[in-house]
DNA sequence: CGTCCTTTTGGTATCAAAAGGACGGTGCAATACT
C-alpha cells in the first residue's frame, strides 16, 4: 500500500468511497453500522466473516466494495434460483453487470462474459466450482473478490449431501485468494471455526451483528400424543392473523398439514422438494405475493424468501438443531413488528432427527479408495475410481475430503487423485478418517440433544438460544412463554462464567457457552454440546 | 428412532393383537426421453 492510500485509509476515505458507490450505483442511502465496517475490511483486502440476520443487508457487503476493486467478483451460492434473483437485482443497478453459471444454460457462454469484461458479478454454485476447467477459466481473469453466500451450508451440507462445500477452499487458492467475504445468518461458534478452517481464511475479521430478534416471541407447547398435538397446531395456524410458516418433518406430513388447514378455511399450501417444480414455483410466488395465509413446508423452503411481515413460525417437530432453528424462526418479524416462533414438541419427534443425522460413512469404501490411490502410485483420474467402485460423484466426493482431511492423498488441480509420499499407509488413513467422521457425528447428534434442551429448558427460551451461539446474555427477556415476571431464574455467580475455557476429564478442551442456577452448557471440541449440573462438576471439570 | 402399513398369528368366531418391513430431508448436474 502506498503512502497515499495509508494515508486516505486513516482519514476515513474508504468509508467515503463505499457510501459514495453504495449511493451511486444502487440507490442506497445509508449503510449499517456492520455492513461499512465490513466494506471497509473487505476493500482493505482483509477475509471478513459476516454474521447478519437476513434482510440485513449482507449482499451490499460484497456488491459496494466489488465495484471499487478491480476485476470480477465470484459469489457462490447454494440455489440456482438465488443466483437468478441476485443476478436480475444488480442487473437493475448500474453495477457492471452479472450472470449466473450453472446447468440452465450453457457454461462455456456465461463464462465468455465474465472474460470479454461484460460482468463484474459471476454467480456460481460450489459444484461448479469443482470443475477444474470452470476454475481455470475464471482464474484467468483474476478475480479481486470472493463473496460464499449461506456460508453455513458448508458445515451443514459439504459433509454428505454436497460434498463440494468442502472443496471450495481449494478453489479459492486456486483463484488466487482474493479477500474472501463469508455471509451467513446464524453460526454458532464453532459452525463458524469449520467455514473459516475449510474455507481457508486467513486471520479473517469476524463480524456478528444483529444476532438477536427481540420482537419474536418464543414458546414451547408439549404433548405426549400425536394426534394431540397435530388438532393444537391446526387449530393454532387456523386462527392466526397474518402471514405464517409451518414447518413439518416430512413431505407427507406437508400435505396433511395443509389439507387439514386449508379445511379450516384458510390459504394453506404445501411445499416441499417432492413436488412438481411449477407448484414449487406456484407456492413461492402466492407467498412472494402475500396470496396465501400459511406455507406448510419441509426445510426445502426458506433461503432466499423476500418477505418482511411474516408474523409466525411453527414447528410441528423440532428441527436438527438449534442452528436449524433460529435460521428457520428468524424467517419471522423481519419488518421489527410483533412475531412468534411456536415449537409444537414431543420428545419423540427428535426421533426421525437421529435417525437422518445417523449415517456413517463407509469404512469399506474408504479404505478401498485409500487403497486404490496409495498401489497406483501416480494421478488417478476421479472418473476411473468411480466407475472402478461404481459409485456417483458425490458419494467419491465425500470419501475423498475425508482421506484428504488425514493427509491421505490430495486433488490436483485438473481433479486427479494423488497419493501424499510420506502419508499415512491405507488403513491408518481409513481409520483416521473414520474417527474423524465419528467426532462429527458425536457434534450433530450433541446438537440434537441441544435441541431437546431449548424444548424442556425452564429457563429463558432466548438466553438459552443466545448463549447456544455464544452471546452472552443477562436475566431474562421477559418475552418467552417461560419467562413471565415471576419467575425468571437469574444465573448466579460461580465458578465457571460464559465463555471461561475448561478442561473436562472425559471430553477434553471445552468453552462455557451459557449457565442456569444450577447448570452450565459447555461446547467440547470432540464431543460438542454437552449440559452439566453445576452440583456434580467437582474434580471432573477445571478451568484452563 | 418412531410411525405406518401389511402380514401373520392365535385359536377356532369372524376379529384383535402382535410381528415384520419399509420409510423418512435438503440440490446440484447430467441424462434420457418427448
Amino acid at each position: 500500500m502506498g503512502v497515499w492510500a495509508r494515508l486516505a485509509g486513516r482519514f476515513g476515505s474508504r468509508g467515503r468511497r463505499l457510501r459514495k458507490v453504495a449511493r451511486e450505483r444502487f440507490g442506497w442511502r445509508e449503510l449499517r453500522p456492520g455492513q461499512l465496517e465490513a466494506m471497509e475490511q473487505v476493500l482493505g483486502g482483509r477475509d471478513v466473516l459476516l454474521v447478519m440476520p437476513t434482510g440485513g443487508g449482507k449482499s451490499a457487503v460484497y456488491q459496494v466494495p466489488a465495484l471499487l476493486l478491480d476485476g470480477p467478483t465470484v459469489v457462490v451460492s447454494p440455489l440456482i434460483a438465488l443466483q437468478r434473483d441476485q443476478v436480475a437485482s444488480l442487473l437493475k443497478a448500474d453495477a457492471g453487470g452479472a450472470v449466473a453459471v450453472n446447468s440452465t444454460s450453457p457454461v462455456a457462454a456465461g463464462l465468455d462474459l465474465v472474460t470479454a469484461g461484460r460482468a463484474e458479478f459471476v454467480f456460481l454454485s460450489p459444484e461448479q466450482l469443482a470443475k477444474p476447467e470452470v476454475v481455470a477459466r475464471l482464474a484467468k481473469v483474476k478475480p479481486s473478490l470472493i463473496a460464499v453466500d449461506e456460508a453455513h451450508c458448508v458445515s451443514s451440507w459439504g459433509h454428505d449431501f454436497r460434498p463440494d462445500y468442502l472443496r471450495l477452499g481449494k478453489a479459492i487458492e486456486l483463484l488466487g485468494h482474493p479477500p474472501v467475504v463469508a455471509l451467513t445468518a446464524t453460526a454458532a461458534p464453532n459452525v463458524r471455526e469449520e467455514i473459516i478452517r475449510s474455507l481457508g481464511l486467513k486471520r479473517p475479521k469476524e463480524i456478528v451483528r444483529g444476532f438477536d430478534r427481540p420482537n419474536i416471541h418464543l414458546a414451547v407447547r408439549r404433548f405426549a400424543k400425536d394426534g394431540d398435538k397435530r388438532r393444537a397446531l391446526i387449530e393454532h395456524a387456523a386462527t392466526r392473523e397474518g402471514l405464517g410458516l409451518v414447518y413439518v418433518a416430512s413431505r407427507r406430513e406437508a400435505e396433511e398439514y395443509a389439507g387439514a388447514i386449508a379445511a379450516l378455511g384458510r390459504r394453506a399450501e404445501p411445499y416441499h422438494a417432492g413436488m412438481r417444480s411449477a407448484e414449487r414455483t406456484r407456492v413461492h410466488e402466492l407467498f412472494s405475493a402475500g396470496a396465501v395465509d400459511t406455507v406448510v413446508a419441509t426445510s426445502a423452503f426458506g433461503m432466499g424468501i423476500d418477505r418482511h411481515d411474516v408474523r409466525y413460525v411453527l414447528h410441528a417437530s423440532p428441527p436438527e438443531s438449534p442452528d436449524a432453528y433460529y435460521q428457520e424462526i428468524g424467517r419471522a418479524g423481519r419488518d421489527g413488528a410483533a412475531a412468534s416462533a411456536v415449537l409444537f414438541y414431543r420428545p419423540e419427534d427428535l426421533g426421525l432427527r437421529r435417525f437422518l443425522t445417523g449415517g456413517r460413512v463407509d469404512a469399506d469404501l474408504l479404505l478401498r479408495v485409500a487403497t486404490l490411490v496409495r498401489e497406483h502410485g501416480g494421478t488417478v483420474p476421479a472418473g476411473e475410481l468411480r466407475a472402478l467402485l461404481d459409485i456417483g460423484a458425490s458419494r467419491l466426493t465425500a470419501l475423498v475430503n475425508l482421506l484428504e482431511r488425514v493427509n491421505a492423498l490430495t486433488v490436483t488441480a485438473s481433479g486427479d487423485l494423488c497419493n501424499v509420499p510420506g502419508g499415512p499407509p491405507p488403513e491408518r488413513a481409513a481409520a483416521k478418517a473414520v474417527q474423524l467422521d465419528e467426532t462429527r457425528h458425536r457434534v450433530d447428534e450433541s446438537r440434537i440433544d441441544m435441541m431437546r434442551g431449548y424444548a424442556e429448558t425452564t429457563g429463558c427460551r432466548r438466553r438459552f438460544l443466545l448463549g447456544y451461539f455464544g452471546e452472552p446474555y443477562q436475566g431474562g427477556c421477559g418475552h418467552c412463554d417461560t419467562c413471565r415476571d415471576d419467575l425468571r431464574p437469574e444465573p448466579g455467580a460461580g465458578p465457571f462464567p460464559v465463555h471461561a475455557k475448561v478442561q473436562h476429564v472425559r471430553w477434553g478442551r471445552g468453552v462455557v457457552l451459557s449457565r442456569e442456577h444450577d447448570r452450565i452448557v459447555v461446547l467440547f471440541d470432540s464431543v460438542g454440546y454437552k449440559t452439566l449440573a453445576l452440583a456434580a462438576v467437582d474434580g471432573v471439570l477445571t478451568l484452563i
